[in-house]
RNA sequence: GCGCUUGUAGCUCAACCGGAUAGAGCACCAGCCUUCUAAGCUGGGGGUCGCAGGUUCGAGUCCUGCCAAGCGCGCCA
C-alpha cells in the first residue's frame, strides 16, 4: 500500500512536469510514511513542504497541484492537505482487510523480504577470549548479534555468522600456566598462585579433570617451577614480569610437545563449554575462526607483506610499525614487537584481509563498547590493503549492569568473581534473558534487573507478549470445547464486519509488521521488533477484554477468529526471530 | 588533556532520512473477574527533551560551545 501511494505521488509529479507546472530539473525524493495519528488518515507525505522552495511556491499551493494531478485509485478514498502542507491519504477499509488474508496465506513467511538481494554479509560476534566461561557481559553481545544476523537473513541477506577464536597470544599462555599450577596443586605440590593468573574455579576444575586422566604425567617439583623467578607483585615485584617468567618456566619444564598438549586441553575444554553455552542460548555459528590458524598458515605474513609493499610499514625502536596515523587513526601502531612477536593487531589485520578475500559485501563486527578506540586502526588497515573500508560496520554493545532489586551485582573477571551467562540462563531462563538483552538499543547502557526477569507477573514484559500468544491458543481450545469449528473461508468472506475500533487498530498494527522488520534489520535494531511485539500484544489484550470472540453469529465469529489467528501468526514470527518460545498455554 | 558514546516523566527506556499534540512500561491514585486464562483491561496525575546559541516552513533529532556520566588513549587482547 505504501509503495502504491508512493507511485501515485510519483505519477503526479511527472504529469506536473509535463504540463510545465513544475521545473523539469526537480527530482523529488518522495517519502510516504504511516501517520502517527488516525485523524491524519493512513499515510502521509511531506514532499510539498520539501520542494516548495525549489518550485518557487508555498507548500500548500504545491500540495494542491499535486493532489489535482494524482491518478485515480480505487483504494484511496480521500486525500487532503493538512497542517503546514502535509498530504494525507485515507485508504479504503476493505483494502486493509487483505492483510489478514496475506498473513494467513503466507504463514511463517509473512514479513520476510528480499531486500538484501542475497548480498553476502558476515556477522562476527561474541569472540570472547577462550580463557574462561562466558559472563553476562558477553550475553548481551550474543543475544544482540544473533538477532541482528537473523533479522538480516529475514530481509534477504546471505548471512554468515562467525566467532573469532583468540587461541594465540599471551592471555592463552597465562591460562595454560594457571591451569598447570592448579594441576600441580592437585598433584600435591605446594606453591603460591600468581596474582596475575586466572583464579576462577573453572581453572581448578580443568586441572582436576586433567589429573584424573593424565595422573602425574605433567608433574614437576615446585622448587624447579619457582627457580630463578622474580618477585610477584604482593612481594614488591611486577605481576606482569612475574607471570611471564612463570610462563617461560612452564614451557621449559614441560617441553614444547607437552606444553602444547596441555595448552590444547585447556583451550578445548573452555571452547567446548562456550560452544554448549551459546547453543543452549540459541546462538549458532557457521564458523569458528581460529587466530592461531591464521598465524600458522602464513596469512599474517602475507598481510604484513601487502602493507609493506604499499609503503605502510616502517621500523622504529626495533619494532615494525603500521602507519595508521595518516589514515585516520590517532597514531601509528606496532605490528611486530621488538622481540619478533606479532601483536594482536597484526593478526586482526590478517583476519580482516581474510574476510575481504572471502568476498563479503558487508562485514559486521559486534564489539563491546570498550573497544571503540580500536575501530579507526582497523579501518586504516582495510584502506591500506586497498579495500573499501565502508564495507565494515562496527556495532558497539554497552555493558549491562546486573541488579537484584535495587542492589547492584558486583563483578570482576580477573578474580573469577562474576556471574556467568550459564548462571543467568539458569536463573531467568533463555527467553527472558534474550528478551531483556535486546529490549534496549545496543549502544544504550542497560540495567538488567534479575528479579524482574524472573517475576511471573504483569511487570514482566516477556510474559506479556507470550501471554498474548497463549491466549489466542486458549480461545481456539475453547472453540473446540464448545463444539464449534473454525470456518476459514466464511471468516474471510466476512472480514468487512470487523468494524470495531479495536479491530481496525489491530489490523493496522498487523500491516506494519513487514516494515518494522525491515527497519529493525537495516538499522541493526532488534529493539524495534520488541517494541512492536509489545504494541501488538497490548492491542490484542485490549481487544480481548473489550469483545467476545466466540459469539453465536458464525460470520462474525469466524471473521474474528481469522483476525486473532493473524495476530497469533505475527507474534509467532516475531518471537521466532528473537528466538524466544511462543507457548501454547501458560 | 584528546577521542568515542550517552543525557527525554520519580525509575527503566521509545520516538521510523528533521514533521503535526514527545510515547510506553514500572511506581502512584481510582475502578473492572456469575462472560473465551486478572501473567489481563479501563481511567487519572506526572516533561525547562542536560544548558545556551545557530541552521529552517518546522529541531528531542542537524551544527557550534559549555555541563555531567561511562568508556578508550600499551611493543595487552
Amino acid at each position: 500500500m505504501m509503495q502504491k501511494i508512493e507511485a501515485l505521488v510519483h505519477h503526479a509529479f511527472e504529469s506536473l512536469k509535463s504540463s510545465d507546472l513544475i521545473d523539469h530539473t526537480i527530482t523529488p525524493h518522495i517519502v510516504v510514511e504511516r501517520t502517527r495519528d488516525n485523524s491524519h488518515g493512513d499515510f502521509t507525505t511531506n514532499v510539498a513542504m520539501m520542494l516548495a522552495k525549489q518550485a518557487k511556491t508555498n507548500p500548500r499551493t504545491l500540495a494542491e497541484h499535486i493532489i489535482a494531478a494524482l491518478p485515480q485509485d480505487a483504494s484511496v478514498i480521500k486525500v487532503e492537505i493538512a497542517g503546514p502542507g502535509f498530504i494525507n491519504f485515507f485508504v479504503d477499509r476493505n483494502a486493509q482487510y487483505d492483510i489478514i488474508k496475506r498473513i494467513l496465506n503466507e504463514g511463517a513467511q509473512f514479513g520476510l523480504s528480499k531486500l538484501g538481494a542475497g548480498k553476502k554479509v558476515q556477522v562476527e560476534f561474541v569472540s570472547a577470549n577462550p580463557t574462561g566461561p562466558l559472563h553476562v557481559g558477553h550475553g548481551r553481545g550474543a543475544a544482540y548479534g544473533s538477532v541482528v544476523a537473523d533479522l538480516l537473513a529475514a530481509v534477504g541477506f546471505d548471512v554468515h555468522r562467525e566467532y573469532y577464536v583468540n587461541d594465540a597470544g599471551r592471555q592463552m599462555d597465562i591460562l595454560a600456566t594457571s591451569i598447570w599450577l592448579r594441576y600441580l596443586e592437585v598433584c600435591g605440590e605446594i606453591l603460591p598462585f600468581p596474582s596475575n593468573g586466572y583464579r576462577g574455579d573453572y581453572v581448578r576444575d580443568i586441572a582436576a579433570t586433567i589429573h584424573q586422566s593424565a595422573s602425574n604425567d605433567y608433574r614437576r617439583p615446585a622448587e624447579l617451577v619457582l627457580e630463578n623467578t622474580p618477585l610477584d607483585e604482593p612481594d614488591g615485584g611486577d605481576k606482569e614480569v612475574y607471570i611471564d617468567a612463570l610462563i617461560n618456566r612452564t614451557k621449559t619444564l614441560l617441553g614444547k610437545v607437552l606444553y602444547r598438549d596441555f595448552f590444547q586441553i585447556g583451550l578445548n575444554t573452555i571452547l567446548d563449554d562456550i560452544r554448549d553455552d551459546l547453543q543452549e542460548f540459541g546462538v549458532d555459528y557457521q564458523q569458528w575462526f581460529s587466530e592461531r590458524h591464521l598465524m600458522e598458515d602464513g596469512s599474517v605474513d602475507t598481510a604484513l607483506n601487502r602493507l609493506r609493499s604499499g609503503g605502510h610499514l616502517y621500523e622504529k625502536d626495533g619494532a615494525i610499525w603500521f602507519a595508521s596515523g595518516v589514515l585516520g587513526d590517532e597514531k601509528d601502531r606496532v605490528v611486530v614487537r621488538e622481540n619478533g612477536q606479532c601483536t594482536y593487531f597484526a593478526s586482526d589485520i590478517a583476519y580482516h584481509m581474510n574476510k575481504l578475500d572471502r568476498g563479503f559485501d558487508r562485514i559486521i563486527n559486534i564489539w563491546g563498547a570498550d573497544h571503540h578506540g580500536y575501530i579507526p586502526r582497523v579501518r586504516a588497515a582495510m584502506t591500506a590493503l586497498g579495500a573499501d573500508e565502508s564495507k565494515l560496520k562496527v556495532l558497539l554493545v554497552q555493558f549491562a549492569t546486573l541488579y537484584r532489586g535495587d542492589e547492584k551485582v558486583q563483578m570482576s573477571t580477573r578474580s573469577g568473581d562474576f556471574v556467568t551467562l550459564r548462571q543467568l540462563r539458569n536463573e531467568v531462563g533463555k527467553d527472558a534473558a534474550r528478551f531483556f538483552y535486546v529490549m534496549r538499543r545496543s549502544e544504550q547502557h542497560m540495567d538488567f534487573d534479575l528479579d524482574l526477569a524472573t517475576s511471573k507477573s504483569n511487570e514482566n514484559p516477556v510474559f506479556y507478549v507470550q501471554y498474548a500468544y497463549a491466549r489466542v491458543c486458549s480461545v481456539l481450545r475453547q472453540l473446540d470445547e464448545k463444539g464449534w469449528a473454525r470456518n476459514l473461508l466464511l471468516g474471510m468472506d466476512h472480514l468487512h464486519s470487523l468494524t470495531e475500533e479495536h479491530e481496525t487498530n489491530l489490523i493496522g498494527i498487523l500491516a506494519r509488521y513487514p516494515e518494522v522488520l525491515q527497519r529493525a534489520a537495516l538499522h541493526y535494531e532488534p529493539h524495534q521488533l520488541i517494541q512492536y511485539l509489545r504494541e501488538l500484544a497490548t492491542a490484542f489484550h485490549t481487544y480481548y477484554n473489550a469483545h467476545q470472540f466466540l459469539v453465536d453469529d458464525a460470520q462474525i465469529r469466524d471473521a474474528r477468529l481469522n483476525l486473532i489467528c493473524a495476530v497469533k501468526q505475527v507474534l509467532s514470527n516475531g518471537l521466532g526471530l528473537i528466538n524466544i518460545t511462543a507457548p501454547e498455554s501458560m
